[in-house]
RNA sequence: GUCCCCAUCGUCUAGAGGCCUAGGACACCCGCCUUUCACGCAGGUAACACGAGUUCGAAUCUCGUUGGGGACGCCA
């Protein structure tokens, strides 16, 4: 940045200066100018993940701009280190801004902290012009206010007391240091305002519905209505793309628009995700915070996939699709109207598709840097069914990753075996955890009674797994032996099978038994299957 | 209480007056494959919220009802 763009707006005296500061921007036909703009009061939502998705998608699609923009107006919800969070969710995300806090560009500040005596001089101006007033009400006076008009039933409303206050009244409360804030005058009641929302078509108010909002509040920073309307027009974004909880605001929006003399961008306010109660998406349905899904072992293009697969039907009934073809084919009216519930077990389809598209490399890298994220934050995934719980502790998962790290060819056969039997990084400790020791729990005597109820003959099936087979070369060959065991035995050759199987692995599902036997190695095998045989029917017997 | 938005299988949707005895995907059920699980393959169950109207003809247009969601802060 070649100028201090802080530093400019502090020394701003109106808002023509600010015109001049930031002139129209230079980019082709049609190209879109979006915005996404969290506030920084906690983790980010997956509806800030879904925006970006979508403002991500318009700007590639038109050569236009991504920006960042944070709303830290309330200072008393700010909350640290989300700002940070919410630069590397969106780099996770692959919905990187071009343009924005931390990312620089020409129209900043984008932290509107910084950007307070503009918000100031857009107050001012309307007070002038007679399109806002100051207010002296006390909190106390509008809460007894609200609370009057909620027991009557009607809607809570500010009762414009203070707008038929002289200019001379308020120069001398405003002289007794009286605290106050600015509100905008709407309309009088009964005048119609309509804007065009890009999915949605024309909506309607009437301006009796509308309150004469705060714009300013007592502590000079502004409210979302003010801020909004400046930063996206000082900042020529062309499309404000926001949820759907926006829709009732907008007409105060394109009120200040009008007052303003400016022109207004295009609305497009996108579906809110519902969970399986059909309510907007929020701490009560789990943790839907972007890092939340990582940590349960979601592939940012798998969420990238299953945001847009809710909210969008690919022309040719595509499910898997990336976000290059998303923006190219994506058209804000196509966007759906109705929020849509989010169901996980299209997530997992859709995530296991991209997990089962890597090579078995990349699939281990992929696993190693997800396990070193769980350590470096301190989180484990979490059972998606229903009694949920973590689904291994934070130590197991250092000791993994140090024999992952100790030993990456071996670590490279398991993520070749059969890689869709994973729909999230973390099914690979379901499916596959028997295959390192740090994840390995031994068989109980109860499920080795499952498969033989005869405990002595269990161990005896199983020694001669242990005598006669490991040492054949290879699968037709154990296959002949074990079935040639079962003859002996009389019993069916699964019971053999399974045995070992269970044995082996402590598992009742694994990948193909003779692989996993050669995977496992001789030694570890009759180590294992020696001490299954060695706890065989205790607990039974006893 | 008021306003705004919405309404097709369990879920996401296709559908812009006749191509609809409503299509696809996920999920579910069944079969094949198979020593388990998964994958794959082959089938199946399953929806136009309701009521009027417009029309030769309505899932599609209009109105109403019902239902769901959202908003009404010196929060965003």
């Amino acid at each position: 940045m070649t100028v201090d763009l802080k530093a400019r707006i502090a020394e701003l005296t109106s808002l023509e200066q600010a015109e001049q500061l930031y002139p129209a921007r230079n980019l082709p036909a049609g190209a879109e100018v979006v915005r996404v703009a969290p506030s920084p009061t906690g983790m980010p939502h997956i509806g800030t993940a879904m925006q970006s998705v979508i403002d991500r998608a318009l700007a590639d699609k038109t050569n236009g701009v991504f920006i960042l923009r944070i709303e830290d107006t309330d200072t008393a919800r700010t909350v640290p280190g989300a700002v940070d969070a919410i630069i590397a969710g969106l780099k996770w995300l692959g919905t990187t801004p071009d343009e924005g806090y931390s990312f620089g560009g020409d129209y900043g500040p984008y932290l509107q902290s910084d950007r307070l005596n503009l918000y100031k001089l857009a107050a001012d101006h309307l007070v002038a012009k007679g399109h806002a007033y100051a207010c002296f009400c006390t909190p106390e006076r509008l809460e007894k206010l609200r609370e009057d008009q909620s027991k009557a039933k009607m809607m809570p409303k500010y009762d414009r007391l203070c707008s038929k206050l002289t200019a001379e009244e308020v120069t001398e409360r405003k002289a007794k240091g009286e605290r106050f804030v600015i509100r905008m005058r709407m309309p009088k009641d009964g005048e119609k305002i309509r804007f065009k929302d890009e999915v949605r078509g024309e909506i309607e108010f009437d301006t009796k519905v509308l309150d004469d909002s705060v714009l300013l509040k007592g502590d000079g920073f502004p409210t979302y209505h003010l801020a909004v309307i400046v930063d996206d027009h000082f900042m020529r974004v062309t499309t404000v793309v926001r949820g759907e909880e926006w829709v009732s605001s907008a007409p105060k929006h394109v009120m200040l628009y009008k007052m303003f003399g400016w022109e207004a961008p295009k609305w497009l306010h996108t579906v809110l995700l519902r969970d399986a109660e059909r309510r907007k998406l929020s701490k009560r349905s789990g943790d839907t915070s972007l890092a939340g899904y990582r940590v349960n072992g979601y592939l940012p293009e798998g969420l990238r996939n299953f945001l847009t697969r809710v909210m969008w039907a690919h022309p040719e009934n595509k499910d898997i699709y990336d976000l290059a073809e998303f923006a190219r084919l994506v058209t804000p009216s196509a966007l759906p109207s109705t929020g849509p519930i989010a169901d996980m077990k299209l997530f997992g389809f859709i995530n296991g598709h991209y997990l089962a598209s890597h090579k078995p490399a990349e699939l281990r890298q992929m696993f190693v840097d997800y396990l070193d994220y769980l350590v470096s934050v301190d989180r484990v995934p979490e059972s998606d069914d229903e009694e949920g719980g973590p689904i291994v502790p934070l130590e197991t998962i250092k000791k993994l990753r140090a024999e992952i790290a100790a030993n990456t060819e071996y670590a490279d056969h398991v993520f070749a075996l059969e890689p869709e039997r994973h729909q999230k990084l973390s099914d690979v400790f379901r499916n596959c955890g028997f295959l390192f020791e740090a994840t390995y729990t031994p068989a109980t005597a109860e499920l080795m009674a499952k498969h033989c109820p005869d405990a002595a003959m269990a161990k005896g099936i199983l020694g001669k797994v242990v005598a006669e087979c490991l040492d054949m070369p290879d699968s037709e060959a154990w296959d002949k032996a074990m079935r040639q065991i079962a003859a002996d035995n009389g019993v069916k050759d699964k019971v053999v099978f399974m045995l070992t199987r269970v044995a082996a692995t402590g598992m009742e599902r694994t990948p193909p038994l003779f692989e996993i036997m050669h995977m496992l190695g001789k030694a570890k095998l009759s180590q294992r299957i020696n001490a299954a045989i060695a706890n065989a029917g205790t607990s039974v017997a006893a």
